[in-house]
DNA sequence: GTCTATACCGTGATAGAC
DNA sequence: GTCTATCACGGTATAGAC
């Protein structure tokens, strides 16, 4: 398996100054109040441009959206791989075990690092970034099948070797399932809370990795049907 | 505690004939386009209603997706409860042990039946449930903050005596963490699907059922922290 | 190529006649 | 209760200025 980090496969775009501008307002807003609730005169207004730039700059707002989004996350995917990476290579020379907590930490380090991270975006890009997953965005389908879908490619291959028990259906089915709980845990959005009282603090990224990451493991690590320990 | 199936605390509503071919209208299209994608134009034009009957009968679209939710879940919250309430009746008479998997089938059990009911929206809705919650909607916290609070009460009370070694924080956590998985299974997006080949069947729910229990079970029995074995 | 002004059509909402 | 007319606002497309 090859170093995979594909520095110039999909260099980054080069964006005009108006572009820029129209990209930073944009991100600010769709944070804040969401892709449905910003409007493109919001953020024309925001970035001091006329509204006609943003179609032609970009394709149309599902577009700008998309821009948006892939700015921010291509090095978050160039992250996960270097992670990938070296933790194959450390098993390789029988330096580390290839055990799920490993794989798991491939993610969950490069989610909590960009976290603490608001120069590339910070808390407030991993939970668009993991609603976005989460709510299945159609318009994400491009940017996502090039670089999420490599990313899985390679962690359901690392998640295989770690549970050599498993079947590859199953092991596909506990990466979706690992995921899901990642991608809603990093979202912040408190499911319990809908009565008034919170149960839980669901925005602090390092209580959130605290609570997950056991549960993640015990859940992947389950035995295959039924049987009460882990393979 | 006692049995809490509120059958008149919030009795169904009764609505005109108008306002029932309006909620039919609309539940078919919200579950087939979504929320944002379904106009009023095409429900009342699907209904034979005019346009602004639905602001009449209703209060806005929002309420309306509201009612067309409340019409399906509160039923279920019902069922839900009486899962909970049999589970506490056969612990207390010593004819079943209170384990993390017999609470959450109480759960479970209700949803899979519910997903192969059309007549109560089928898997459809429950898909939708699934979605709302998952995604959080602002226009829902009136309807989810009686009924689903409710639920979340007893769940975490059921939680707290199956695992019995946990704080409260933590069991309200793996409740939060477990719910996720939950949702996300039952909403049946394939996260890892992006990248053109799917790797799981995510809309069969006996499949979905099949996989999701033992990764949630395990996930919810985890250590506390950092430890070996289940609580 | 880059940017602007403006018009177009569909949306949810509302007022007022019947 | 029901309907028509109208409103402000949304994303989008285009003609034309520089």
């Amino acid at each position: 398996m090859k170093s995979s980090v594909s520095s110039d496969a999909h260099p980054e775009p080069k964006y005009s100054e108006t572009a820029t501008r129209i990209l930073d307002a944009a991100e600010g807003l769709f944070v804040e109040l969401g892709l449905e609730a910003t409007s493109l005169r919001q953020i024309t207004q925001q970035a001091g441009v006329n509204l006609a730039a943003v179609n032609y700059h970009f394709r149309s707002k599902d577009a700008l959206f998309e821009a948006v989004f892939a700015r921010r996350f291509a090095p978050w995917a160039r992250e996960c791989l270097r992670e990938l990476d070296a933790l194959e290579a450390s098993v390789a020379s029988g330096k580390a075990a290839l055990d799920v907590e490993a794989v798991v930490m491939c993610y969950v380090r490069p989610a909590l690092a960009l976290s603490k991270d608001p120069s590339r975006g910070g808390a407030v890009f991993v939970r668009l970034f993991s609603r976005v997953l989460v709510e299945n965005h159609r318009q994400l389908r491009e940017t996502l099948s090039r670089e999420w879908g490599h990313l899985v490619t390679r962690y359901t291959a690392a998640l295989g070797r770690a549970l050599p028990r498993l079947s590859s259906e199953e092991v596909a089915w506990r990466l979706h399932l690992g995921f899901s709980v990642m991608f809603h845990a990093f979202a912040g959005n408190d499911i319990l809370k809908l009565f008034g009282r919170s149960a839980v603090s669901a925005r602090d990224p390092d209580l959130i990795v605290k609570h997950m990451v056991p549960f993640v493991v015990a859940g992947m690590s389950a035995a295959p049907s039924g049987k009460p320990a882990a393979g």
